[in-house]
DNA sequence: TCTGGGGTCCTAGGACCC
DNA sequence: TCTGGGGTCCTAGGACCC
């Protein structure tokens, strides 16, 4: 075997429910629901995550709690704790970094590696022994030409195994599978594509580029071929992430009518969001405003400041100035801000 | 199934300028 | 007075992902 460039995707198997299941050993076998304050009778909550057991009584991550509880009225019900999970992830990490690759992290549960080898199952096999002996969770390993076939092998590969998704078994493995199976294309831009008569990956694939582009954009279109033909991103970026924005919102459980409450409502949000700038040292250059109305119609407004700024007076004021172009006279079922950052160098 | 929260990127249309 | 074409910036919304 000869040695080269492999790109490996790293997924932690059931993340949050796995990390829950180590801080309640208890509860190992029986159906688990985590999401929100862990409350099954609270409206407006959605699952985070749900373990097989779970899942076997048809929940899934995303269906409401209140859903959740008439299909599976004695499961358990656990809040969801991000700096658990934060906290957890670090430790995965830290293990991946020990090895002599390059590591490009990509949210709590998942990372790409780029390694030079001769044998990428061995060292997917040693990553996996490695986390679980430093962190006792389990994880699925992928292995590509690109990110986008890592990516796709590590589903194969769930749970625990290794999956190996080349250019060579690429038509073999993905032909016949429908387009949204494509890291990238979801059930929208599915169901666009067969009312074209794109059914397929290997259909998308024989599709023409410049047809595409019509329905879709000069860049949307070619990319989904694109990704239909097995290609992909293949550099490992190892510099860490420079976010582009950030935002805070909120769904009530019970609808706001009162304006007054509403702008209160935004001028806390914005406030935090501020904060939340000075704390990552970044300045703040657009505001925009979110707001939900019943029973789910979605408005945003935004705007760009005059000059970039982390004061939260500015920010809130801006804001609020944003709130008064909203027809506010529907009821409002979430509030949302949302900033975008400077980039540096720029 | 009455539908969370936090992100990223792309597109299209209008304003404005030359 | 009327009109062209291109470039750039801004805004709203859509789609995707975890």
């Amino acid at each position: 075997m000869s040695t080269r460039d492999w790109i490996l995707h790293v997924d932690l198997d059931q993340f949050i429910a796995a990390v829950e299941l180590l801080r309640h050993p208890e509860l190992r076998g029986k159906p688990v629901v985590v999401g929100g304050s862990g409350d099954p009778t609270q409206p407006r909550t959605v699952a985070a995550t749900a373990t097989y057991e779970a899942r076997e009584h048809g929940i899934h991550s995303g269906m409401p709690l209140r859903t959740a509880l008439k299909r599976c009225p004695e499961a358990v019900f656990l809040p969801s704790d991000p700096p658990a999970y934060e906290a957890a992830s670090e430790r995965v990490m830290a293990t991946l970094r020990d090895f002599p690759v390059r590591l490009e992290i990509w949210g709590w549960d998942e990372a790409f590696i780029g390694a030079t080898t001769d044998d990428p199952e061995a060292l997917a096999a040693d990553i996996q022994h490695a986390v679980r002996a430093r962190t006792d969770l389990s994880c699925s390993v992928g292995i590509g030409d690109n990110k986008h076939q890592a990516k796709l092998a590590s589903g194969y590969a769930k749970p625990a195994g290794i999956y190996r998704l080349t250019s060579e078994n690429w038509a073999e493995a993905m032909n016949d599978r429908p387009t949204d199976a494509l890291w990238g294309i979801g059930a929208r831009i599915s169901k666009k594509l067969a009312g074209l008569g794109l059914h397929t990956v290997a259909q998308l694939a024989a599709a023409d580029p410049a047809h595409l582009a019509e329905h879709f954009g000069p860049t949307n279109g070619p990319w989904y071929r694109y990704l239909a033909l097995g290609k992909g991103e293949a550099e490992v970026v190892t510099t860490p992430w420079i976010a582009r924005g950030h935002s805070r919102e909120t769904t009530f459980q019970r609808d706001l009518t009162d304006k007054t409450d509403i702008a209160h409502h935004i001028a806390t949000l914005a406030d935090q969001v501020a904060q939340d700038a000075i704390e990552a040292d970044r300045e703040v250059t657009r505001v925009s405003v979110k707001v939900r109305f019943t029973p789910f119609l979605t408005r945003t407004r935004q705007s760009k400041l005059p000059v970039p700024t982390t004061d939260p007076g500015t920010i809130t004021e801006a804001a609020l100035t944003i709130l008064d172009r909203f027809d506010l006279t529907r009821p409002v079922r979430l509030l949302g801000v949302a900033v975008e950052y400077t980039l540096p160098q720029e």
